[in-house]
DNA sequence: ATCGAAGGATTGTTGAACAATCGCTGGTTT
DNA sequence: AAACCAGCGATTGTTCAACAATCCTTCGAT
């Protein structure tokens, strides 16, 4: 019988039985790039994205564009509206409070089961990245690390899913920080919480852990509205 | 605020100003008949997909079908396999163990945080529409009913997001389970859980409910895990 | 000024074409 | 006989060109 490698397409950095060059397809390419202008900032929430431009501009067929576009838009990072083309996803107050709910399922979950002493120490490894981010007064190295700090919790729970899940939440939260980094100290107040977060992991509290955790996401979110406040994202889903 | 401008010429055409009539795409259309072939268990786990042969069937362009492809491949409900072609997802021991990974995550955490009273009446009609199942002996019923239980818990969260992982989730388990439902009780030895685990909602015990999840969905993965053991799954090749 | 009708642009979908790659068949070698 | 290698057929990956459908804008009529 064959036995399938399990062979994912989304993560798909495993190619451990051939030495075949894992060479994406084009299509990917073409979403790995828009999803790179995306987190850069290049392309602002709510701006269009013409196919035959992207096309023209990369050097692909509009084709092929188009499956780049149904790939991020199974991941939120865009939205289609028909016969009208596709969009830069905007996130509005209830998404934002969409995107807490699922991190407060997933990355609760996560930490009240615990982890190995080599996931906890990646906790760790994150926390201190993010401490070397502010002392270096790097805002954008601050929120990587952050988000190593939560990407290190979820990778506790071992579930591919859950790590493409958290995956795609961070990228769509990434999508929506290039307002609130403005305030380059942004992610130095965090700092303390991820501290207090991991002490009590690596003390075995999970419970203490999880609430910290808990209260941590519920300010992060009420910080995050505030701050979206002036903007009203013109989004209909 | 709704400006209507219809309904006294144009006698064939549809106003579609603001009463939208989603009229899915061709893509989506080929997408949703796949996937009810799915579910349907007409498309078994390993079997392969060929483009030209569905596109031929369905009546619709290569391009569509690829498109309906990328869809549900965003899904995991196939799998591609780069040069090779698309292949119905078969999942494996860990892929089950890794679903409900996700399960605990969603469900417990909807659960934990309680809904409103309508939110746990439609908990209940789930319930009570799987013992209406289980007293007409309708397996097939009694299956959807205890997805609709589950389902209508995740719902109290009222977010988006973790609505649609949950039916994604769903859905691939649905593509396994039509090995376990060979036995028709399959579902009726879970009737007493539901039935517990809406009490202790409907009394406003949510970490007793919780917990009551907790154990019945570790229960079921146990089962689900003892069910595929003995068959290693339908080879591709 | 408001309303409705052409115009232009973009998307949705199709069909055909070609290169790249995979699996298989069949012959050759040991 | 078993293993290896080349060639062949089939399918995927990608492009291109075309057309219908739909939307937004502009212009003209009332």
């Amino acid at each position: 019988m064959a036995t399938d490698r399990t062979d994912r397409t989304a993560p798909g950095r495993l190619s451990a039985s051939r030495l075949r060059v894992v060479v994406p397809s084009v299509a990917e390419r073409v979403a790995d790039e828009l999803r790179l202008q995306l987190a850069e900032g290049a392309l602002v929430p709510g701006a269009r994205l013409t196919e035959s431009t992207i096309a023209e501009d990369l050097g692909v067929s509009r084709n092929t564009v188009r499956e780049a576009f149904a790939e991020l838009a199974s991941e939120r990072l865009v939205v289609r509206h028909p016969n009208r083309g596709v969009f830069v996803a905007s996130l509005g107050a209830e998404d934002i409070h969409d995107v807490y709910t699922v991190r407060r399922a997933i990355e609760v979950s996560a930490l009240r089961a615990g982890g190995s002493p080599e996931d906890v120490a990646a906790v760790r490894a994150a926390v201190e990245e993010g401490k070397r981010a502010a002392a270096a007064g790097d805002d954008e190295a601050g929120g990587t690390a952050n988000q190593h700090f939560h990407g290190a919790i979820v990778a506790m729970a071992k579930s591919q899913r859950l790590n493409t899940i958290m995956a795609q939440v961070l990228a769509e939260m990434r999508l929506f920080f290039h307002k609130a980094t403005a305030d380059a100290l942004f992610y130095q107040r965090y700092l303390p919480d991820n501290e207090a977060i991991c002490e009590a992991l690596e003390a075995g509290q999970l419970d203490r852990a999880a609430d910290l955790l808990l209260a941590y996401l519920d300010r992060s979110e009420d910080n995050l509205t505030e701050v979206h406040g002036d903007d009203g994202g013109a989004d209909a889903g």
